[in-house]
DNA sequence: TATTGTTATACTCTATAACTATA
DNA sequence: TATAGTTATAGAGTATAACAATA
């Protein structure tokens, strides 16, 4: 039971500290790794892998793609048609409701993570896991892994009373 | 020794993935509130909350301020610039060297962040802290110390072999 | 009425390059 | 010459609100 009002420890302060610095850092250092090499933001990255690695016939609708990648359904629609007009991608109706809209990665789409994917990983050796042992990794996901589910599926902030302003 | 061009295991890729979906959903939660209470973006917090936690007398030059906060020296200047409208910071040029511009936090800006930092905490537990515990959390700091440490002092990616384009 | 997605728009932020001034 | 910082500029990304179409 999380205590009220008062001020967070050291311990705690510097763990958000160094999670959010490195995790700045290294999504820098990927985001130029990704448009050097495949001409890609990391948005864009997430959007094709997700699709490529995760999806059943490279295929998801808009909206489950908005879960977990991007934060507004505008913000995906830029995107998805960035992706599109570059032929990594094509959007077509749904066929179950027609309000929807399917995207499908295409062939260049998944050979582009491809041509993506070593220079990517590299960038991961240098920077992320050549600090952190093989144990490290491993418990790092281990932590990680609930707070991104329970960030998920917590409404961000509009329960609870409203601040000062 | 880190082999050259195999690609990552599961557990490394799920630590990563973890690792950029918490932070990134954790900055958009933070940047809200930071926005809501105090009508500051992540990186004028950080600036400020440097000035006025970390540094004597609340001062630092902007090189300093520079490494570890923002990624060019136009971008730093930019938010100094926006500090320094709203009266958080006051620029001068140094006195030991003519070069440099000296950034000082003003009264104002120190209430800013006062004024901020009880909502700050409040996310914090809500969304970080409410799925870490106390050991989470120290393991955390422990575990990704050592990597900021080693992405700092490492040059991001000017050395190596360029890859294909 | 609620949901899916798009569009228009405005804004914030970032980076590159050219430039000034001091060391 | 090298370093500190600013400026001009241009581009990428995001969010909000209004909208159209389907459920």
């Amino acid at each position: 039971m999380p205590d009220p009002s008062t001020p967070l420890d050291s311990v705690q302060l510097g763990a958000y500290f160094a999670l959010m610095d490195v995790a700045g850092l290294l999504r820098h250092a990927v985001e130029q790794q990704l448009r050097d090499d495949g001409d890609l933001s990391y948005v864009q990255f997430q959007l094709l892998a997700r699709l490529t690695l995760d999806s059943p016939g490279g295929s998801e609708r808009m909206t489950d793609l908005a879960d977990g990648v991007v934060y507004s359904r505008s913000g995906l629609t830029y995107q998805a048609g960035l992706l599109e007009k570059a032929g990594l991608v094509v959007r077509a109706p749904s066929v179950a409701d027609e309000r929807s809209v399917t995207v499908t990665v295409t062939d260049a789409g998944r050979s582009r993570i491809a041509q993506v994917l070593p220079g990517h990983v590299e960038v991961l050796r240098e920077q992320l896991f050549a600090a952190l042992s093989d144990a490290g990794a491993a418990t790092l996901g281990d932590l990680l892994t609930p707070v991104r589910d329970h960030m998920r599926a917590a409404p961000p902030r509009s329960a609870g009373p409203r601040r000062r302003r």
